[in-house]
DNA sequence: CTGCCTGCAAACTCTTTGCACGAAT
DNA sequence: ATTCGTGCAAAGAGTTTGCAGGCAG
């Protein structure tokens, strides 16, 4: 699942800020980069220990800014205590919204470019500069209200 | 400040669900509704206890969700940690999106009725029902940058 | 009077940090 | 060889909770 141009993306930005390429920082790489859904930084520690079992918490959490920074990483705070994070593959730059189901307990990914329109007209005339924007839905599934169960996993 | 219908609508909502008005609750809600901006659960804390100073810590965080509940109080996570609350004065039903300035670490709203729009259309594809919705902005305060100094702080 | 509410303090969750050792350049 | 990075465990911030006593209805 890791695409090797998004791991190169990784050395590539270690080394420019003069970080250094450490295993335990690439087995927490290769195993973000393992994820095809969102995950918790516990979660992430358990992944990676099973490539390198020496990785900590400590350096996840200290990974995680550095992954985020450089893009390599998009972190999704739906206001549940825990941040999650899901992997930017290469071109990644789409704006989304999340959907957040509160009974399947999953975030859907939608594309929503007019945010960027959005926060600027709004940004703007407050005299300010966007940095970022995020939008969010919160919504029940109708299946699971009615049937009891979601078909989304089962 | 306060204004009595509203305090009557928190009266009300409590009577209806069995809930009992003590005299905090209704300090608690007598300082929320004396402010003009957002506040944290330690703030309204230190205000609850002006007007009362038996208020404790527990029946803040006990009390701000049965606010919220009745819509008395808007919620605001910007993911900072911890949680703004704002009064939603009587009536109050707009649709509000946030522009969050990371030099003033002020919050504006600003109204953005397409957001339920965009809530409903995004969850029906889905097999959802919309529960709520969010948008927020960060940015930064061109002013600041330039002068160093924030004009609505001064 | 009954039992919901309260204050207190301890517990909890997620994340950050100080320190001495270890490894990448 | 130098630093930067690491694991460990303790600290931190914000919020929640168990308990025994107190007050609203």
């Amino acid at each position: 699942m890791t695409i090797p141009a998004d791991r190169e993306r990784f050395r590539k930005f270690l080394t420019k800020k003069g970080l250094r390429a450490t295993n335990q920082r690439l087995a927490i790489f290769d195993a973000a980069f393992a994820q095809t859904e969102h995950f918790t930084a516990e979660q992430l520690l358990d992944y990676a220990r099973i490539i390198d079992d020496s990785v900590s918490r400590a350096t996840v959490y200290r990974t995680l800014p550095i992954m985020t920074e450089s893009a390599l990483l998009r972190e999704v705070d739906i206001g549940s205590g825990e941040k999650f994070y899901r992997p930017n593959r290469e071109g990644d730059r789409t704006q989304v919204a999340q959907v957040v189901c509160v009974d399947c307990d999953r975030i859907f990914e939608i594309s929503a470019p007019f945010m960027e329109w959005y926060g600027s007209t709004v940004s703007s005339k407050l005299g300010l500069t966007p940095v970022s924007q995020r939008l969010q839905v919160s919504a029940y599934c109708n299946a699971f209200r009615q049937t009891g169960s979601c078909p989304r996993r089962g």
